[in-house]
DNA sequence: TTTTTAACTTGCTTTATGCAAGCTATTTAG
DNA sequence: CTAAATAGCTTGCATAAAGCAAGTTAAAAA
C-alpha cells in the first residue's frame, strides 16, 4: 500500500521523502490555500468560510479534517455559544505565512489587472507595503536558483539523492 | 459560465480577483507543484518527469499543458534530437522560487525526519545553509501576520473587499 | 414551542485520476 | 535498409473525488 493514501486509486504525491512532497500533500490543494488564506484574515468559522468561498460543504469538511489531522489547524468549541466551532492555526499552520503572502506577491506582479493592485499588504511598522519575500544567505544576500545547491541530507530517501545528485 | 474552468463541475477556485486565488489555480495541486520542484533542479524532459515522479502520463501531459498555457513553462523541441521536447522555467515560473524554498523549509521544520535532515539547501556565496524565508518590511524587520494590513486595492473584487475589510 | 442557526452527513451525478495499452515520429542497431 | 528502441504523447476503461441538493442533529433565539 506504500505510496497510497486512502484509497488505491488516489496516488500519494509524497513517495519520496522530501520535505516539499509532504508540504505539498499538505497544503498543495486550491481549495486548502484558500481556506488558510482566509483563516490568516481571522475568518474561523465553517459557514463564514463555505460563504465566502463557495465551496461544497463535504468538501470544507474534508479539508478542515486534514487540516486538523496535520496539525495545521485547531478545532473547538465556541464556549460563548455551543453550536459553534472555531478554527484556527497553530504555530505550525501560522508558519506558513511566508508561503502565503509569497503567492499573493507572485500573483500580484504576473498576473497584474489591468485596473492595478487587487490587494496591497501594508506593514504597520512603517506602513510601506511589505517586502518582497525572498531568499537570501545568512547575511542577507539575494539567492537565485543557480546560488543553491541542494544537498541530500541524512535521512533523504533514494529517490531524493538521484534528484538532488542529478542521477535519473 | 463565470467562476467555472473546463466544465460545469470541476468549479474554479478563482471567483475573488485575488492574487492568491489565481496563483492557488496556477500551482494549487501537489503534481504541479512536484513537477516545478524538478525542473528547478534542472530535470526537463517529460520521461525523467514521468519516471522520477512515477506519475501517470496523462496527468503529467495535463499539468505541463497547463502550465505552458499560463506562461510558467515554455515547450521547445531540442534541436540535437527531434524526438526530444524540453520544457524550462519561464521568468514567471523562475519567480516561484522563494514559494517552493519556503514550502521545503515547512516542510523540514514542521514534519521532520527522525533521521535528520532529509534536505540542505546550501548557499554557493557563504557555504552556509540558506536563511529561513521571513515576511518583512522594506527595512528588514521581520513581521508577523498581525503586523501587516491586507488592504482591497483599486483592482479588488467585491468579494475581495468583503474579506479583508472584514465584513462577511 | 416553534423557528433559526451552525455544523455537518448522505445520496446522487459528473469530473478527474490512474492504469494499461496503443500511436506516431524520430533515432539507433544490426 | 530494415527492425527495434526511444520520446512524447493519446485513448479507453475503472474508480475515486468534487459538486449539488437535501436531510440531520444539537443548541439558541423568537
Amino acid at each position: 500500500m506504500e505510496g497510497y493514501i486512502r484509497s488505491m486509486r488516489r496516488k500519494s504525491v509524497n513517495h519520496d521523502e522530501c520535505p516539499m512532497s509532504q508540504a505539498a500533500e499538505d497544503i498543495g490543494d486550491a481549495w486548502t490555500i484558500l481556506i488558510l488564506r482566509n483563516l490568516f484574515n481571522g475568518m474561523n468559522r465553517f459557514d463564514d468560510l463555505q460563504k465566502h468561498l463557495e465551496i461544497p460543504t463535504n468538501t470544507l469538511t474534508d479539508r478542515l479534517k486534514k487540516l486538523c489531522d496535520r496539525g495545521i489547524l485547531t478545532r473547538k468549541k465556541d464556549p460563548e455559544d455551543a453550536r459553534r466551532v472555531t478554527y484556527r492555526l497553530t504555530p505550525k499552520g501560522g508558519d506558513l505565512y511566508p508561503i502565503l503572502i509569497a503567492l499573493v506577491q507572485w500573483g500580484e506582479q504576473w498576473q497584474p489587472s489591468p485596473k492595478g493592485d487587487r490587494l496591497q499588504l501594508i506593514s504597520k511598522t512603517d506602513g510601506q507595503p511589505v517586502a518582497k519575500v525572498r531568499v537570501t544567505d545568512q547575511s542577507g544576500r539575494p539567492l537565485q536558483p543557480r546560488d543553491v545547491i541542494p544537498t541530500p541530507g541524512p535521512a533523504a530517501s533514494n529517490r531524493a539523492r538521484r534528484l538532488y545528485g542529478k542521477g535519473w
